[in-house]
DNA sequence: TATCTCACCGAAAACGTTTTCGAAAATTAC
DNA sequence: GTAATTTTCGAAAACGTTTTCGGTGAGATA
C-alpha cells in the first residue's frame, strides 16, 4: 500500500532525487550507468509516479471527460467506445457523464469536469439546451471542448458531426428512387439541429425530384419512442391509405410504425417502404429489416477525441486554435424494408 | 486561465493562507467575521480548490474505474448509468473503461487505473479470464475492489449478482406451468459462470418437475449472436419437431431463433414457447414480442457502487473489510413468445 | 600551472492544498 | 491586577513530482 517514491529509491542508491526523475525521463544529463542503475530499482520496487503529484506539477491530468445525452443508446455507446479506445491510444482516460437530455444536469457536469481540471472535454448537447452560456464560459474559460452530433452553431468551437440533411436527402432519395411516389416524414420535436435538418434533407429530396411538398405528410414523434412510431404508423395510413414510402427520422419510431403497418396486414416494402435513421442494432432485427442510414457513432468518437487532443496539445503550446467542422459520411444500408 | 488559488485570497486579505483554507471548510477555530470574508471573496473570485493538490494531500481521487466487457450493450450501458448516478451522489466521477472481453486489455486496464490512483475499482471479468492474478494484485495492493455480474468466485472480494442459477430456473418453470412438455436449452460456451448457472437452473426446473432431461436438447451458441439463434431454432426443431419450448440463455440468441422459427411457420406461442433472459430493449420489439428475465443492470450498478463506496470508506479508516455477496432479485417479464 | 570544456549530478523552488501545533490576542475568573 | 482560560490565527511541514540552474571534478588545452 505505501506506494515506493522517488525519494526511497534516491535513498536506497545514495543519489538524489532529481536525478532519480530524470533518470527515470531519459534525461540526457545523466549517466548511462546510473540510468541503468535507477531504472533496474524502480522497475524491481515496481515503482509508479505518483499520478496527483504529477499532475500537480504539469497541470495536466491526461483525464478527459465525456457528456453524453443518454448512455443506453446503441449511437451513443458506440460513441463512448470510439472515444474510449482513441483516448487510450494517447495515454488518456475518460470520465464520462450523462446529462440525462437535462440542461441543468448538462450544466452541472460541465461544472464538475472544470473542477476536476480535465484537459478537455466532449459533450453532445441535450436536446433542452436552448442557450449556450454555460458552454462558452468553460470555453472561454480556455478549456477545449468539441462538440459532437448534437451541437450549436453558435457556439464557436469544433464540431463534430454527420450530414444530416445531405443523408436526410439520400434516404428520401432511395425511396424516391425504389419507386415511392407520396413519402411521409415521420420527424420529432424541432429542436436538436439535427431533426431540422433530416427534414430539410427530406425536403430537398422531393423537391429535386419534382415532387411536391406536403406539409400535412409530416408527422411528429414527440417522445422518440417506439410506441409514437406505433401510433404513428397507423395514423399516418388513416389520413394518407395511398402513402407508399415513409422516411422517419431515428430507427426507433421507424420500428414502431414498421411493426404496426405490418399488423395491418400491409405488405412491407411492396405496399409501403420504410426507412429509417442511425442503423441501430435493432434494425437488423425487425421483421422485415429495416433500412437506414448508417451514422457512423463509433467513427465519431475517434474524430472527436483526435480533434480534441489536437487542441489539447495546442493550448499547450499556446497556440491560437481555430474550430473545425468534420463531417462523418455515412451510408445507405439497405434491407427488407424497402425494395 | 490562470485560476484563483487560496494564496491570492490570503494575499488579498492580509490573512494567512491556513486560516483562507479552514474558513472555507468551516473550522471552527476561525471566528464567524473572517469566514464571511473569505467566503465571500471565494465566491466572487470565483474560487475552486485545485483537485490536484487535493488529491495530492488528501491521497484520495475521488474517481471510481469501471471496466465493462462491452459498452454497446443494453444490460451493461444499463449499468454504467447506474454506476455513474450513484457516484455523483457521493461526490465520484466515473472513469468508464472497456476491456472487449480480452484477458489482456482486462490486466492492462486494471493497471491503469491503479496508476491513476482511483479510489476503486468496479469490474465485470472477461469471458476469456481464467486466472485472476492481475485481479487479485489490485486487490492485494490495497485498492477496494468490487466485482459485478462477471464473477469469480476464487476471488475474496464484493460481488454483486444476480442468482443465474434461480432465475433460470424460474424461467424454466414459466415454460412448464403454461404447458411446455419438452424445452430445449440454448446455452453458451461455458466460460463464464452465468452461462454454467443457468443451464444449472434449467436442469433445476426440470428435476422439480419431474421432466427428465435430455441432454441432446441442449444446444450451444459459440458466439453469442442473432445469427447462431437464428441457425440453432431451425436445428432445434429438425432435430426434435416436437419441442413446444425454448429457453435461451441470453436475448439476442433467443431473438434470432424466434425470428427463425416464425419464417418457418411455426406459431409462436402456440406450438412452440420462447423464452429469453436478459430484457433487452429488443425484447420489446420482436414480432412476436420476447417473455425473458429482467436482469436489472441500473440497480446492479446502483449497489455495486454502494458497496464500493463503503469499502472506500472503511480502506480509509483502516477498518477490515469482509465481503458480501449481494443478489439482486430478477423477475419474469411475460410478453408474447409464452401463452 | 592556469584556464576552459564538458559530462554528470544535486539543491532548491515550485505546483496548491491540508493540518498540526504553538503563539498571540482576547476574554474570563479570582 | 494577575492568572487562567478561551478564541483566533499563522508558521511550517508534508504530499511527490519536475525542472532550472549552478556546482563539481576530470580531462583537455594553452
Amino acid at each position: 500500500m505505501p506506494s515506493v517514491t522517488l525519494k526511497e529509491i534516491a535513498e536506497t542508491l545514495g543519489i538524489s532525487i532529481a536525478t532519480v526523475s530524470k533518470a527515470l525521463k531519459g534525461y540526457p544529463d545523466i549517466s548511462e550507468s546510473t540510468k541503468q542503475r535507477v531504472q533496474e530499482l524502480a522497475k524491481s520496487l515496481n515503482y509508479h509516479p505518483n499520478s496527483f503529484a504529477q499532475s500537480l506539477r504539469t497541470q495536466q491530468s491526461n483525464l478527459i471527460g465525456l457528456i453524453i445525452p443518454e448512455i443506453v443508446h446503441h449511437f451513443f455507446a458506440n460513441i463512448i467506445q470510439g472515444v474510449i479506445d482513441e483516448a487510450k491510444k494517447e495515454g488518456y482516460l475518460v470520465i464520462v457523464l450523462q446529462s440525462d437530455e437535462s440542461y441543468i444536469h448538462e450544466k452541472e457536469q460541465l461544472q464538475l469536469l472544470l473542477e476536476k481540471n480535465v484537459d478537455g472535454i466532449l459533450i453532445s448537447l441535450s436536446d433542452k439546451t436552448v442557450h449556450y452560456k454555460h458552454v462558452k464560459e468553460v470555453i472561454d474559460a480556455g478549456m477545449p471542448v468539441v462538440l459532437y452530433d448534437k451541437i450549436s452553431k453558435s457556439l464557436d468551437c469544433s464540431k463534430i458531426i454527420i450530414d444530416d440533411r445531405g443523408a436526410a436527402k439520400d434516404a428520401t432519395t432511395h425511396l424516391i428512387l425504389r419507386g415511392c411516389q407520396k413519402i411521409a416524414h415521420i420527424s420529432g420535436p424541432l429542436k436538436p439541429q439535427t431533426t431540422i435538418d433530416r427534414y430539410l434533407g427530406y425536403k430537398d429530396a422531393l423537391k429535386e425530384h419534382g415532387i411536391s411538398f406536403q406539409k400535412e405528410l409530416v408527422y411528429t414523434s414527440e417522445n422518440l419512442s417506439y410506441e409514437d412510431g406505433y401510433a404513428l404508423g397507423e395514423q399516418i395510413l388513416i389520413d394518407h391509405p395511398d402513402v407508399d414510402g415513409i422516411f422517419s427520422f431515428t430507427d426507433l419510431v421507424a420500428t414502431g410504425a414498421l411493426t404496426k403497418i405490418r399488423e395491418m396486414g400491409i405488405k412491407i416494402p411492396d405496399q409501403v417502404s420504410i426507412m429509417g435513421f442511425s442503423n441501430w442494432f435493432l434494425a437488423r432485427i425487425t421483421t422485415p429489416t429495416l433500412s437506414t442510414v448508417d451514422q457512423p457513432g463509433y467513427r465519431m468518437g475517434q474524430e472527436a477525441f483526435k480533434q480534441l487532443c489536437k487542441e489539447i496539445k495546442m493550448t499547450k503550446d499556446q497556440e491560437i486554435i481555430l474550430p473545425e467542422i468534420i463531417k462523418i459520411p455515412t451510408k445507405i444500408v439497405q434491407r427488407q424494408s424497402t425494395r
